[in-house]
DNA sequence: ACCTGAACACCGTTCAAGT
DNA sequence: ACCTGAACACCGTTCAAGT
């Protein structure tokens, strides 16, 4: 059999969502494709990278449309969005948090808040720190309730209940603390 | 030679600080103390509780007494001080994040910034929140920062200027966020 | 109580050789 | 170009046996 590398990363996607991310090793996605692991390394420099492509493969399937117009809207809805994405794979806001931290991923929801915040009217270096904010709170968060849930599905222990409505706070808290700076920066420009 | 649980511990920091956590492994530190890795589970159950222990005593190693009387810039401080700590110690961001995540290590700053927020006014689930999205935020920031920092002082690339004000605007934000809710919760107890 | 010796069940990655 | 076979240099953890 021969494969392509959209075939391998589609597959370690598959093995990552059914047996999680500590299972996902090159031996066993090899195993799966019927394959010894030396000859994924001729579709993929190294696991890293193959796991910032699942990372942005992961996000590309949670693509959803912008409908809100307003630049504090939108932030939220960017923000809703990449976490439904993430939550939707086992282990996933693991893995595109990491591809993050590794420069390697999530490297358009970045460039979408990034545009939203600059539209807002904050001055570039400021707009680059909100979005790394933002980006550090969805992330941390998001590790942090996949965990939490997995443990409750998994285990006989319930998980607490950590709903959305513990995300949607957290990131009024980043936005207010955004909008500050936009009415701010307004006002400074107007007067 | 006989060796505590505290002699590994410390022992297992110098390792992280000189050598890095890709190369703090059971066998490493095994080697390190003379003796063989299985000796190490007489003292510590396993690697992620050795690294918990070693988050904590990194943090320990990094306190400093309080100073500021406000709730908002008493927050600032203890987020400075958490960062300052594991800035530290190589990779100490990592180890920390990781430690907290597992809900096995940082339980001290967590609980000092619960205590804030609730003296400042805030209901507990409130106050609960504001405290997760605040140490979201400083791990996801500081061990960014600290990967840069390494990258840059290792490779013949230099680290772009993210200093630590990068670090004060970031906080800014979510205190400021922050700040809103305690401000609203005050009007609607006063209204 | 603390440690050794030996094993179990794995890793990621490289590379000459085959087709 | 794509893959096999085999190796290199490792992992965390367990457990009977020694002292």
């Amino acid at each position: 059999m021969r494969y392509t590398r959209a075939t391998v990363v589609d597959r370690a996607l598959e093995v990552l969502d059914r047996h999680g991310l500590a299972d996902l090793s090159m031996r066993r996605l090899g195993a799966e494709l019927g394959v010894r692991p030396s000859a994924l390394y001729h579709h993929v420099p190294s696991k890293q990278v193959l796991l910032a492509a699942v990372a942005d493969e992961l996000l590309a399937r949670g693509r959803r449309p912008a409908v809100e117009q307003v630049w504090d809207a939108r932030v939220v809805e960017v923000c809703t969005a990449l976490r439904e994405a993430m939550l939707a794979y086992r282990d996933g806001a693991e893995v595109v948090a990491t591809a993050y931290a590794f420069g390697l991923g999530a490297g358009e929801p970045a460039e979408e808040l990034l545009e939203v915040l600059l539209a807002a009217g904050l001055p570039d270096d400021v707009a680059a720190v909100a979005t790394r904010t933002l980006l550090h709170f969805v992330f941390g968060h998001v590790v942090d309730e996949q965990t939490h849930l997995q443990a409750g599905s998994a285990g006989a222990i319930d998980a607490p209940p950590r709903e959305g409505s513990d995300f949607a706070l957290g990131l009024a808290f980043v936005v207010d603390g955004i909008r500050v700076r936009v009415a701010g920066d307004r006002t400074t420009t107007a007067g």
